[in-house]
DNA sequence: GCCGTTTTCGGCCCGACTGTTTTCAGTCG
């Protein structure tokens, strides 16, 4: 439904109608997106009254959606313009305007009908464009096919640091940092943001176009740069002055949501808010006294709002509670204790128990989880009873050589299709506890899939659920699972649902974990390691379990070992 | 197309960079 809203917004807008009716569209899409609810059923019973930005003609166009599952006033706009035509957006530099041009001078319909044209040397004389944007569409094309685009969070991290270190290095920098979708704690990131106070905001722009990872530079004026890295990032920096700095560190956070909510809630108290400061508008007078701002937060203090946390800027309710109260405290990294998922190189891991366990001291946890995988699970050389009984064996007796740590016995066993665990009852009774996955028939409906999860969560021996969706991020999307249900059973079993911080996984998703904490299901922060390296992904698991809302007490691995013993040694009925 | 304790009509977030232009449109974030 947020697709054909953004679509009739791109296409009404080629159409040269009404911007502020295309921007309703798109806001419409925004809207749609933001929602974890399934909004398709509120869309269907025509329960979408109330909700601000969603009018009368976008409810009924949505309730036409919902029931029929189309919508002939999008039929009718579609049929208007190539099928292809809607690739041609995701080229930088195209917009609907350009798009037009080309649609109705040259009859472009396709990113391929571009190429053609820009190769036969067409575009270049067209009205409004020349022979500068001919060569960008066509490397713009080139980038498309070679789909760089989006990264994942983990995968980042490291450029970060290093651009990070560069630019404050530079004498004329004072505050540096990072913004965008990486401050935030996307799971993916389309881009990275940087940010510097600096006297002399020209020159830094240039030394960061000529920084060794950069590639290409795509912008540089005299507040800021874009430049793409030599593997293919596009990094952007923005140089301001020291008082500047909080508003633009704001501002460039976003996400573009909440800053747009943010800037109308300026408007209602006479300020408008942009990257620089905030100016008089409306009936504030300019001589009256602006809000002193030193950082982010003095910010929000003066919009009347609790201090927002980066990973929770994206509109879903946190402005509306920070005018409200406090927000939570979440969770940190040095609150973790311990944790849980782990393998070794008796399954498909590349460390023994020794060297994890070595690892998970020097990290000053007190206690690691190993869970290999279990006997059906063959390629990843599962264990049997018989190895798996070796392990606990061998497990008990390194404990007693630790001092202040403690590894734990347990199993990732294999959720069968049916629901039903790959070890019986009394096998799963010596373990300590269990993570049960599926890595099997991930094509099942969302029923099925949901009621075969449920089914493993009824199980006494079940500690908790490994990545819920089984997706790997920018390669293939999770099975079918019907999260809302699956965080109710969860609930009501008393299982808890892994947060998995593999960077290509962070499932489950952060979307869903408010509603999980707020049913009062429990979260465990699992790095899924298969090296000692593995166990680092901790770090980016504590930024997606932020982002989801999570506090301490919500995250089952924040707790000490005696606590987690006391736990895993009462029954689930009652944990 | 949406919204409203200034308003049911008349507003709607805003600045930087590029390329193609002689003053600005288009795109992006």
């Amino acid at each position: 439904m947020a697709e054909v809203l953004e679509e009739i917004a791109l296409l009404l807008e080629m159409k040269d109608e009404n911007p502020f009716k295309v921007r309703a569209y798109r806001h419409g899409a925004e809207i749609v997106r933001g929602f974890d609810d399934s909004i398709v059923a509120l869309a269907a019973r025509g329960e979408l009254e109330g909700i601000k930005g969603i009018g009368e003609a976008l409810r009924d166009k949505l309730h036409e959606l919902a029931t029929t599952g189309s919508l002939k006033f999008y039929d009718e706009l579609k049929a208007e313009f190539p099928d292809g035509l809607f690739g041609l957006f995701d080229l930088q530099g195209l917009g609907p305007k350009k798009v037009k041009v080309l649609h109705r001078e040259l009859g472009v319909g396709s990113v391929a009908d571009l190429k053609a044209a820009c190769e036969a040397g067409k575009v270049a004389g067209l009205a409004g464009f020349g022979a500068k944007t001919q060569h960008h569409l066509l490397e713009a094309i080139t980038l498309h096919e070679s789909s760089a685009g989006l990264r994942l969070l983990g995968d980042v991290s490291t450029l970060v640091g290093k651009l990070l270190d560069a630019l404050q290095a530079h004498p004329a920098v004072g505050r540096s940092a990072v913004a965008g979708s990486f401050r935030r704690a996307k799971e993916t990131v389309h881009d990275l943001d940087f940010l510097v106070a600096t006297k002399a905001p020209a020159d830094v722009c240039l030394a960061f176009t000529k920084l060794p990872q950069v590639h290409s530079v795509i912008a540089c004026g005299a507040t800021k740069a874009s430049v793409r890295t030599e593997d293919g990032v596009q990094c952007d920096l923005r140089a301001v002055s020291n008082a500047e700095f909080p508003f633009a560190l704001q501002y460039f956070t976003g996400s573009k949501e909440h800053n747009v909510a943010l800037r109308s809630l300026a408007l209602k108290r006479g300020l408008s808010l942009n990257e620089y400061g905030f100016t008089a508008s409306g009936k504030r007078s300019a001589t009256d006294e602006l809000p002193e701002v030193h950082d982010e937060a003095d910010i929000y203090r003066a919009l009347g709002l609790h201090f927002i946390e980066p990973e929770l800027r994206e509109n879903r309710g946190e402005i509306e509670e920070a005018a409200q109260r406090p927000l939570p405290r979440l969770v940190e990294l040095a609150e973790l204790r311990g944790t849980f998922h782990n393998h070794t190189t008796a399954s498909d891991g590349v460390h023994t128990l020794e060297e994890m366990a070595a690892e998970a001291i020097e990290l000053g946890l007190q206690y690691l989880g190993i869970a290999d995988h279990s006997k059906s699970l063959t390629v990843a050389n599962g264990l049997d009873e018989e190895r798996l009984a070796a392990q606990i064996g061998e497990i008990r007796r390194l404990n007693r050589g630790f001092e202040g740590f403690q590894l734990l016995a347990g199993s990732e066993v294999d959720i069968l299709r049916d629901g039903t665990i790959d070890f019986v009852d009394d096998t799963l009774a010596r373990l300590d506890y269990c993570v049960a996955s599926v890595h099997t028939a991930f094509t099942l409906d969302e029923k099925t899939m949901t009621r075969r999860i449920c089914r493993a969560m009824e199980n006494e021996h079940v500690t908790m659920i490994g990545h819920l969706t089984g997706r790997l991020l920018l390669k293939r999307d999770g099975y079918a699972v019907d999260h809302a249900r699956i965080i109710d059973c969860a609930a009501e079993t008393r299982t808890v649902i892994e947060l998995n911080c593999n960077p290509q996984r962070l499932d489950m998703d952060w979307r869903w974990w408010k509603r999980a904490r707020d049913k009062g299901v429990l979260c465990s922060i699992n790095p899924d390691a298969h090296s000692t390296g593995g166990i680092h992904y901790l770090g980016i698991g504590v930024r997606l379990a932020r982002k989801g809302w999570l506090r301490r007490q919500d995250v089952l691995n924040t707790r000490t070992f005696a606590e987690i013993t006391t736990f895993l040694g009462t029954p689930k009925a009652k944990r």
